[in-house]
DNA sequence: CTCGATACAATTTTT
DNA sequence: TTGTATCGAG
């Protein structure tokens, strides 16, 4: 729902059965299979409501998501359930999110090997600079970075850490020659990190984990004060991940839990719960650690959960859904359950054939100008593809027809080089340890400080165990280095300590300013004066808006406690821990482009899905892979992609592609033909004296329907036609009540008998709230 | 030290 | 085809 993010649906204060078991299950731990488009964000937030209504205090409340996003989106909808102050107090946030929260509380009380400690100053590593200090770890060795690929080499060390492996337990188990000197890698990488008063991604949830783990006072501070955790996406989650939020909901480490088990389990969940949401089917990031199996193990640590299905689908077509579960099914890794749905059949599914890539992406364009005939705005349209690289001709289409379009994905916005160049000098001013963000900026604008200077200073720093920037600070007592050179690093050195200095009085956006004029960034490319370079400029002034929000949410006081302390710190977390994907909130008239991994989440009136082919969906990389749960991944992403789709699906495919800058022909996906041909309308681009041999085949057997000038077929039924099958019921039981807190109101629900009796109260002042009478004084008259 | 030429590889990427 | 990474000449 990119155009209307933080609706107050007010259908949504109706919940079934099962959602409402969902929201009042009031103690212990709680497992939501939820389909796609069954209102697990709906559940989750009233379950938020219905707590706080109920007597739990906002700030026992816990609820993590996987993005910004969904945080945001979170916040927004609870906002509009409780009170403003209640809903501030909440704890909603991004498992990276909370972590730094933590983090930045109580990192002094880890106790690193060295017996060093980390400051609580500490910068977040994105990829990049990971792998920037992984390279040079690699160097440092004196191994061969075309054995050792920098990328892989981080990808490998993330996986181990999203496992709770640190790089001396890794040690300990490395297996082969190569596991030994990746261990090694690993450990010198770690050592790196907290030289730099650094943590990458992983180290954020590590660390949490460990910290918890070791420090008693800590975990039972937070599990104390989560009462109630919620977990959304738990498909997604990764063990570390899952070790997070189990240590606050049950508050024992791991090795301690079969002897607590035994004394007091039975009372563990005494005004507590730990709820998660998740679906299997959606699980699409395996190769980012995730691992769905971690709902067995879930069931396995709290065998006295309670499971609860939500399979009524609120969003799609029944064709749609039809059509999802037929593909979903040939999976064989998956827990069994149907999508119901509660809309009408709808329209078939519409798979257009193109004799190539630039064809499909016309016939898309084509057909979005049809759709607005029917009365659906640009907004309503989703185009889903693969790969990144696919959208070029699409985009290319788009543009050639003035369908106005938003695009994500690609090159993210705080991974373009100068908009990490800027960010570079507030993290070394921020954190002067930071050697990879001073490496970054040390000869930009340039300096004349190249690279055999710095491997110098390097050499020399940890020759002394120096952190780079203290070597450069006395750098003229570093052996071969020229008089130019040092005046030259002088010179960048004092520059440092004036913003330094600057940064205590200054806001962020003077700060920026100063830092562009003075270092003279700016002024390098305004004397490019290339249409790249302004590119550039129009980039940091997009930051600089970025940064002014920040200000303005900053003196309001929106900013959590933690960030308040200290204004710099709060920028360079919140910047570090953001993406693009955040951006989708805004409202703008056009249709969205990006890949079907992007997409979970969001729905759309009309979705189509590109590229429908052998070899790109799925990919060949999973058709070739010997490990065939890469292909059920592709399968899950092929059932996210489907039930995106509100009420028009469409599936484009070309025979013939350019790939590479070569053209291969294509068999259409496996994927299509897992649908039930029932429910597909196949159409055939091209000229007729064109059509290939095995179009041919397929028309002798009347499947074909001629396709001509690309006029939207007939059967298409215009918006209003798509409906709810049947209204949920509402029952008016229209007792009058009063309420402490929420005043006057209506009874308009009440749900089952005696200890289990909700009622759904609608009060004037403060709208429709669910509550239990056992813990809600509710005065009748 | 800097710049340009050439070689080379090429999913997905919540943070 | 595109983007980047590396190497050698100036």
């Amino acid at each position: 729902m990119p155009n209307d993010t933080f609706p107050i649906n007010t259908k949504s204060d109706v919940l079934n059965e099962n959602q409402l078991k969902a929201v009042c299950h009031d103690e212990g731990p709680l497992i939501i299979v939820a389909g796609a488009g069954t209102g697990k964000t709906r559940v989750l937030t009233h379950r938020i409501a219905y707590l706080i209504d109920n007597g739990s205090k906002p700030e026992n409340i816990l609820a993590v998501t996987f993005t910004n996003k969904a945080a945001n989106e979170m916040k927004g909808r609870v906002a509009s359930l409780v009170s403003a102050e209640d809903s501030k107090l909440v704890w909603i946030g991004t498992f990276h999110n909370i972590c730094v929260r933590i983090l930045r509380h109580d990192i002094k009380k880890l106790k690193l090997r060295s017996n060093q400690k980390w400051s609580n100053n500490f910068v977040i590593y994105d990829e990049n600079d990971s792998v920037e200090l992984i390279k040079k770890c690699i160097n440092a060795l004196e191994l061969d970075n075309k054995v050792y690929v920098p990328k892989n080499i981080k990808a490998f060390i993330s996986s181990l850490k999203c496992q709770g492996y640190e790089a001396h337990s890794f040690g300990d188990i490395a297996k082969n020659h190569r596991e030994i000197k990746i261990s090694e890698i690993f450990d010198l990488y770690q050592k790196e990190l907290e030289k730099n008063n650094a943590l990458d991604f992983d180290d954020l949830l590590l660390y949490t984990v460990k910290l918890l783990e070791e420090n008693d006072d800590v975990r039972n501070y937070y599990h104390k004060r989560f009462k109630h955790v919620l977990v959304d996406e738990f498909q997604d989650t990764n063990l570390i991940q899952y070790e997070l939020v189990r240590l606050i909901a049950e508050g024992v480490p791991k090795y301690k839990r079969d002897e607590i088990d035994k004394i007091d389990g039975t009372n563990l969940w005494h005004g507590r719960s730990f709820a998660v949401v998740g679906d299997v089917d959606q699980s699409i990031y395996s190769w980012r650690g995730a691992d769905f199996r971690i709902i067995l193990g879930f069931q396995k640590d709290f065998p006295e959960n309670t499971l609860i299905k939500l399979e009524h689908n609120y969003r799609s077509t029944g064709i749609i859904l039809k059509v999802a579960d037929a593909i979903i099914k040939n999976n064989k890794e998956r827990i069994e359950k149907v999508l119901v749905p509660t809309k009408t059949e709808g329209t078939k599914i519409i798979c257009f054939e193109a004799e190539n890539e630039k064809e499909e992406a016309l016939y898309v364009a084509e057909q979005i100008f049809s759709m607005l005939k029917n009365g659906y705005k640009f907004t309503d349209v989703g185009i889903l593809y693969r790969t990144n690289a696919q959208s070029r001709a699409i985009e290319e289409a788009l543009i050639k027809k003035s369908v106005p379009y938003q695009i994500f994905g690609g090159f993210r916005f705080y991974e373009r080089k100068e908009i990490k160049d800027v960010i570079a000098y507030l993290k070394v001013i921020y954190n002067p340890s930071d050697s990879v963000s001073l490496k970054r900026i040390i000869n930009v604008p340039k300096r004349g400080l190249g690279a055999t200077t710095i491997e110098k200073i390097e050499k020399y720093s940890s020759d002394l165990g120096f952190t780079l920037y203290k070597s450069l600070l006395e750098i003229s007592d570093v052996p071969n280095i020229s008089e130019k050179v040092v005046q030259s690093v002088k010179k960048f050195t004092d520059l440092l300590e004036l913003f330094r200095k600057a940064s205590k009085s200054l806001s962020i956006t003077d700060l920026l300013t100063y830092i562009l004029k003075e270092s003279g960034y700016y002024a390098e490319l305004e004397e490019e004066g290339t249409l790249e370079a302004e590119d550039r400029m129009a980039n940091i002034q997009e930051l600089f808006s970025v940064a002014s929000e920040f200000e303005s949410n900053y003196t309001e006081g929106n900013i959590s406690d933690d960030l308040l302390k200290d204004e710099l710190g709060g920028f360079l977390t919140q910047i570090s821990l953001y993406t693009d994907l955040d951006k989708l909130n805004q409202i703008s008239n056009k249709v969205t482009l990006m890949t079907l991994h992007l997409a979970k989440g969001l729905e759309y009136p009309i979705v189509f899905i590109c590229g429908l082919e052998e070899g790109i969906f799925p990919h060949v990389r999973s058709i070739d892979s010997l490990d065939a749960t890469e292909l059920e991944e592709e399968r899950r992403l092929m059932y996210v992609g489907v039930t995106r789709a509100k009420e028009h699906l469409y599936f484009t495919h070309a025979s013939e592609r350019q790939l590479f800058g070569q053209t291969g022909f294509s068999e259409v996906s496996r994927f299509v033909g897992e649908a039930p041909k029932e429910y597909l309308n196949r159409f055939f681009g091209g000229l007729d004296e064109k059509v290939s041999a095995r179009r041919k085949s397929i028309s002798k057997k009347g499947i074909t329907r001629k396709y001509s000038d690309y006029e939207v077929d007939e059967m298409i039924a215009p918006k209003e036609a798509i409906k709810d099958k049947e209204p949920r019921k509402i029952f008016n039981v229209g007792d009058k009540v009063k309420h402490h807190r929420f005043g006057d109101g209506v009874v308009e629900q009440v749900f089952g008998t005696g200890n289990k009796l909700l009622v759904n109260v609608n009060f004037k002042e403060r709208g429709k709230k669910l509550l239990d009478p056992r813990y809600a004084k509710l005065i009748k008259g």
